[in-house]
DNA sequence: CTGAACTGTCGTCAATTTTA
DNA sequence: TAAAATTGACGACAGTTCAG
């Protein structure tokens, strides 16, 4: 592995000529298939701060600053009291997370080889074929379980309260799940069906009258009708007994199904907003190194006249 | 204007993973 | 371990773009 700085350095903005369908964020132009390249350098990052103790063979111990937030790389740098660390190119910190920065507070950065201690691949799912994976076709994780493990992406749930994404991950993504819920209540016992319709209150809420009198435990006899006309009653047979009608499972495994895909798309979508905004980040940070790298040469450039 | 190509969304199925 | 949840894949459909 080359240094960061270096491999940094060398890389050609592959995203910026990318462009993207309507509904993404404008100033991030990219691809998911870029994506996954970032994603798959940053695994697990912990939202903290830490303080980590690097022994360099040169300098003895140095205290360093980890500044590491979430769905970033990270970023070590010195505190302002402390000593910068002479690092002479070449050197080798074994850092376990991947791709960190070390800079001294005087903006003097230093080259590093940063190696890879860890054998946590958990993440290099998403650029590898299935035959790099050995051959075994498997499923990813989850879009909520990925996130997840890169730390602070959590992707909202739609049937959790109204939660506001992490700064990085912040989506517009309209919630349609709400408005296309559909709500059962029980109202009556099970019989001969009538059908009305609420004029009034909600629209297309109807309700099946049943009015067999006998009985027997309450029966599911209200649908909403919006985008999806779906009924939901159960069959009772004339003991009360809950006969699975074979017609209205598959109805409500459909239903469970489609509002599901949505809620998975919705997801789907969120995800990649949030990759995207960590290129977007990630790139700015590249940005800026590699215009402090190149101040720092010029400075360091012996004077000819 | 029209038809083809393209794109986005949706519902469904099925395989897989997660959960209780 | 069965049920529930998740998600990739597929086809259908509607809207948009563009060349002829």
């Amino acid at each position: 592995m080359e240094s960061m700085v270096e491999e940094n350095g060398s890389a050609v903005d592959p995203l910026s000529a990318g462009s993207q369908s309507g509904d993404a964020a404008p100033a991030i132009a990219t691809s998911v298939q870029s994506l996954n390249r970032t994603q798959q350098q940053t695994h697990h990052l912990v939202a903290s701060t830490s303080i980590v103790q690097l022994t360099l063979p040169t300098s003895g111990a140095t205290q360093v600053q980890s500044v590491i937030q979430p769905n970033q790389q990270s970023v070590i740098q010195t505190a302002t009291n402390i000593q910068p660390v002479a690092i002479s190119k070449g050197n080798v910190i074994l850092v376990s997370k991947p791709n960190s920065v070390i800079q001294t507070a005087q903006a003097s950065l230093q080259t590093l080889q940063v190696v890879e201690t860890g054998s946590d691949d958990s993440f290099s799912d998403s650029e590898e074929s299935p035959e790099q994976r050995g051959g075994i076709l498997t499923r990813r994780p989850s879009y909520k379980k990925i996130l997840n493990d890169l730390g602070g992406g959590e992707i909202t749930d739609g049937r959790l309260p109204p939660l506001e994404s992490s700064s990085e991950c912040d989506s517009n993504v309209d919630s349609e799940v709400s408005s296309h819920s559909l709500h059962y209540q029980t109202v009556i016992p099970a019989g001969t069906i009538q059908i009305a319709t609420q004029g009034e209150g909600v629209p297309g809420l109807h309700t099946l009258t049943m009015s067999n009198a006998a009985t027997a435990g309450g029966a599911i006899v209200q649908y909403a009708q919006g985008q999806d006309t779906q009924f939901f009653v159960p069959a009772y047979t004339g003991h009360g007994v809950v006969v699975e009608d074979a017609a209205r499972k598959r109805e409500l495994r459909l239903l469970k199904n489609r509002q599901a895909a949505r809620e998975c798309r919705r997801k789907k979508k969120e995800y990649i907003k949030c990759l995207e905004n960590r290129v977007a980040i990630l790139e700015n940070r590249n940005q800026t190194l590699i215009e402090e790298l190149k101040s720092l040469k010029q400075l360091c450039e012996p004077k000819t006249d």
